[in-house]
DNA sequence: GTATCATGCAAGCGCTTGCTTGCGCGTGAC
DNA sequence: GTCACGCGCAAGCAAGCGCTTGCATGATAC
C-alpha cells in the first residue's frame, strides 16, 4: 500500500520549493540541485517523483495559479455596481496585494516569457481574469450611468491594470519612489482614475 | 600603427550582438558563443576584446543607455508648461515609442534584477529620467493652475510610468487585448488621466 | 621584405547543468 | 519474518558554460 501521507510530504516540498527557486531564479537559473537542496531532499529524489525539471515546475506554477485564482476570487465583485468608490477600491486592493507577492515571479515570467511557451496559462491566467472581471464590471457601471459616457471600459481597465502592474513590480527595483509606501501611492493613483472617469458633477445633480 | 577601422568595428558588431542577445535571453542566457556568433566573430576575438562576458555586457549596456538618453533628451517638456493635452501628449508619445524599442530588454532586466547590481544604473537611467522630468512638469503646471489642487504631482507621475510601462512591456504577451493597438490604447488612458487631474470646470471659468 | 597586429581555427581546461545508475537503509504492510 | 517501497548516498554521463592556449593567415606599415 501507498504510503500517501510521506509521499505527499515529499512531492509538496519539491512544489514548494520549486515555485520558490522559479520565482527567485527563473527556468534557467532553477537549477534541479537548488530546487532539491531548498525541498531538504536528495536530487534523485526529485526525479523519482517528475520526469524531468519541465514537469516539476510545471507542476509547481499549476498549483500557484490554483491558489492565485481561488485568492482572487475571494474577493468579488457586485455583478450590478453601485457605488464605484466602495467597491473597486477593496477588490483592487486585495489584488495589488496578491500581485506583489507575486511579484518576483511575475518578473522573472515576463523576461523568459518567449522561451516558456508551455506555461503561459498558469502565468497569465490570473491577470486575465482579473482584467476580464474589471472589464465587465466597469462595463456595467458604464450601463448604470456610474461612469462618464466617454470613458472606455477597455482604457479604465488598462489603467487600473497598469498600476496594479507598476505598484506590484517596481517598488523593490525603485526604493524612495514610493513615499509613504507602495499602497498609499496605488491609492493616490486610483483616486486619479476615478476622479477622470467619474460622470460630470451637472450630470448627476440633473 | 593600430588599424582603428577594422578593430572598430569589431567591437561595434560585439557590443550590437551583445545588446540584441542580453536582451532575448537575459545575462545568463547570453553565452559568449551565442554572441559571438551573431557577430559574425570568432568567440576567441571576443575575449581579446573584452576582458570577461560581464565587461561585454556592461559596455553593450552603457551604450545602449547613452542611446536612450540621447533619444528622450530629443523630446523635451516646456519648463513652463502652458497646455497639457499639447505638451504632455507628444512627450509621452515618444517617450512610450522608445520604451516598446527596448521592451524586451526591460523585460529581462526585470528578471535578474538582484542578480546583476552592477547594471543597475545603466538599466534604470532613462526611466528615472523620464520619471523626474515628468515630475518636475507637473509640479510646475499645478503651480500654473493647469492641474486639479489634489492631483498629488508624484501619483500623476506614477500613473503616466505605469502607462508607458504596461503598454510597452505588455502587448507582445496578450495581443488582443490591446484593440486598435497599443499605441491607440495608450491614447485613451492619456484621456483618462488628463480628465482625472483638470482642475474643475468652475474654476476655471471664474 | 619584414615586422606588426587583428583575426580565425582547433583544442582543451575546469566547472555546472539535467539526468541516470546501482546499492543500501529504514519503515510499514501482511 | 519478509517483502515492497520511499528515500539517501556516491558516482558518473554528455552537454554546455566561461575562458585560455598555440599556431596559421592575411592585411597593413615602413
Amino acid at each position: 500500500m501507498i504510503r500517501w501521507q510521506e509521499m505527499d510530504a515529499t512531492v509538496e516540498r519539491l512544489l514548494t520549493a520549486a515555485r520558490e527557486v522559479f520565482d527567485e531564479e527563473g527556468f534557467r537559473g532553477a537549477t534541479t540541485r537548488k530546487i532539491a537542496a531548498r525541498a531538504g531532499v536528495n536530487e534523485v529524489t526529485l526525479f523519482r517523483h517528475f520526469a524531468s525539471k519541465e514537469e516539476l515546475i510545471g507542476a509547481a506554477l499549476a498549483r500557484g495559479h490554483a491558489e492565485a485564482v481561488a485568492r482572487l476570487g475571494a474577493a468579488p465583485l457586485p455583478e450590478e455596481p453601485a457605488d464605484l468608490d466602495a467597491e473597486l477600491r477593496p477588490y483592487l486592493r486585495m489584488v495589488l496585494q496578491a500581485f506583489a507577492g507575486a511579484g518576483r515571479g511575475v518578473r522573472t515570467a515576463l523576461a523568459e516569457w518567449e522561451h516558456l511557451p508551455a506555461y503561459h496559462a498558469w502565468l497569465l491566467g490570473p491577470s486575465e481574469a482579473v482584467m476580464d472581471r474589471l472589464r465587465r464590471y466597469l462595463a456595467a457601471a458604464a450601463r448604470a450611468g456610474l461612469v462618464r459616457p466617454g470613458a472606455d471600459p477597455d482604457a479604465v481597465t488598462h489603467l487600473l491594470v497598469a498600476a496594479l502592474f507598476s505598484h506590484g513590480l517596481l517598488p523593490p527595483m525603485m526604493p524612495g519612489r514610493f513615499p509613504g509606501g507602495p499602497a498609499a501611492s496605488f491609492e493616490r493613483c486610483v483616486d486619479i482614475i476615478l476622479d477622470g472617469i467619474r460622470p460630470e458633477p451637472e450630470e448627476v445633480s440633473r
